[in-house]
RNA sequence: GCGGCUAUGGUGUAACGGCAGCACACCGGGUUGUGGACCCGUGAGUCGCAGUUCGAAACUGCGUAGCCGCCCCA
């Protein structure tokens, strides 16, 4: 064993898994683009108290999980928790409230908690994230459990359960709050000693509590949906109504409450079912309207979602979905000529220009240690050169699966080596769009206007 | 942060308090230069630091890390 580990709860994704993460970021931020939010990107620190009112000093990530790392003199920094309050920070910093509501963003982070790991609980966790600033209408609550079940069911995820609940506005919650508390002083004694200081400082988390002792006393307390307004009530159905007609499966779960102090109104959580993972949510989210206002700016709604990428991906294994292959190159490059090695890179560059992933072999081993090595590193074809047969501009290039092999005309490695796989988009800058209108038949460049077959 | 369990080559595993071994993988070589087989061979380990003991991988303490539970969440 190495002397070196990582970090306690953190951990190295290796190329097969660092493949599947940037399969499913690459999933989701399409599909991120296409609802119309676009990614944004905020600092792994920030100031600790952009945590601290936002999220909430009674929440367990900012009461215990915060990831400290200040310098002396420079303020209080922290490794971000969560994205929601570095995103409204990010937002405000840059007057973007100023500008056409609603503004809708994704985030993709790496995240930090101090706790001590568990299962897909790590202290660098990673999550993609949605934030609608600026709307008020239930609507985007429907629209983010949907973006939620589209994703989730796009990269094949079966085993979940969407569970909803409203915990009031800022107004009805301090009735709720009240209500509650009323409920639980007299009966502290009979609660766990977590919720006895619950309590006092976030009283709905109470309910929220698993402990069995707790549940009992739980059971009788007066129910929020009872206590709230006519407004939050109207709210919880129009989410409701919005989720039934779109044919998305939700419950409604009334002691669903969620740890951070910012959420009002609407609170949903993607619960996975498989017995292994019980419990553990892949996505939670919800509305907080009065995050901008805690915040010391003018007062605007929100909505939005987060989904542990770790969660999910682990999931879909779970469930035996393939997220990604180690990326393997698909030719390797041997040769039987010790001093050729500037031939073996113009080749690869040749094949490469054309899109096809290409590994060289440098070294002068014999011919068929280089082959043996190109199979065990996965590639599916392999061009020799520099053996008798092949020299004097030809190659040989062969098909390491089917072990069928043909001599070659450099000119033409490219379509051989075609014939046997296929090669990979090359990505590109932003290209100008191309008139749609030039496509009309008869446009420039197009042959001559022909009449639909059918007429 | 609290509690329980665990830690032996890269991986998986053996060894009563008494010589740390096996398999696979990896690396080199060979079968007289086209591959996964086969043969030969090399390298590589008791998580760390103390302690008990004639002697510790084994027992004890502390540390570190993992797993599980609690709290809570992605």
């Amino acid at each position: 064993m190495a002397g070196y580990q990582p970090p306690r709860g953190t951990r190295d994704l290796l190329p097969e898994e660092a493949a599947g993460f940037d399969g499913l970021l690459a999933v989701v931020e399409a599909r991120a683009l296409r609802y119309g939010y676009p990614r944004i990107v905020t600092p792994v620190i920030e100031d600790r108290s952009v945590f601290i009112k936002t999220t909430g000093e009674s929440s367990d990530i900012v009461g215990k999980e915060m990831f400290d790392v200040s310098l002396g003199g420079e303020g209080d920094l922290v490794l971000r928790p969560e994205a929601t309050p570095a995103v409204a920070r990010a937002f405000l910093d840059a007057g973007l409230h100023k500008t056409p509501r609603p503004q809708r963003f994704f985030a993709y982070e790496p995240m930090f908690r101090g706790q001590r790991p568990q299962k897909l609980r790590f202290r660098q966790f990673w999550q993609w994230d949605l934030e609608c600033f600026g709307a008020e209408e239930a609507a985007v609550d429907v629209e983010i459990v949907e973006f939620t079940h589209g994703f989730l069911t796009e990269v094949g995820l079966t085993g979940y359960e969407i569970r909803i609940n409203t915990i009031g506005d800022a107004k009805c919650r301090a009735k709720v709050r009240e209500s509650l508390t009323a409920y639980f002083t007299p009966l502290r004694e009979r609660l766990s000693p977590a919720s006895q200081r619950r309590v006092d400082t976030n009283v709905l988390r109470v309910l929220d509590s698993k402990e069995a002792q707790d549940r009992a006393v739980v059971e009788g307390a007066p129910k929020i949906l009872d206590l709230l307004c006519d407004e939050d009530r109207a709210h919880f159905s129009a989410l409701q109504d919005g989720l039934t007609t779109l044919g998305i499966p939700f419950r409604v779960v009334p002691t669903l409450v969620r740890g951070l102090d910012y959420y009002t109104r609407t609170v949903v959580e993607f619960h996975l079912t498989d017995p292994e993972f019980e419990g553990i949510a892949v996505a939670g989210g919800g509305r907080y309207d009065g995050l901008f206002a805690t915040m010391g700016a003018e007062d605007m709604p929100g909505t939005g979602i987060a989904g542990g990428m770790d969660v999910l991906y682990y999931a879909l294994r779970k469930e035996n979905v393939k997220v990604a292959e180690e990326p393997k190159p698909d030719v390797y490059i041997v040769s039987a000529q010790a001093d050729d090695v500037v031939n073996r890179m113009q080749l690869a560059a040749g094949l490469r220009a054309k899109g096809f992933t290409v590994a060289i072999d440098y070294s002068t081993r014999a011919l068929d240690k280089q082959l043996e090595t190109a199979v065990k590193h996965g590639a599916k074809v392999a061009v020799i050169a520099g053996t008798p047969e092949a020299r004097g501009g030809y190659v040989i290039v062969r098909d390491l699966q089917k072990k069928e092999q043909r001599k070659t005309r450099l000119a033409a490695v490219v379509v051989e080596v075609g014939r046997h796989v296929t090669p990979k988009a090359i990505p590109t800058l932003w290209q100008p769009p191309t008139d749609p209108d030039d496509k009309e038949p008869g446009a420039a460049g197009e042959g001559p206007y022909l009449g639909d077959p059918r007429d």
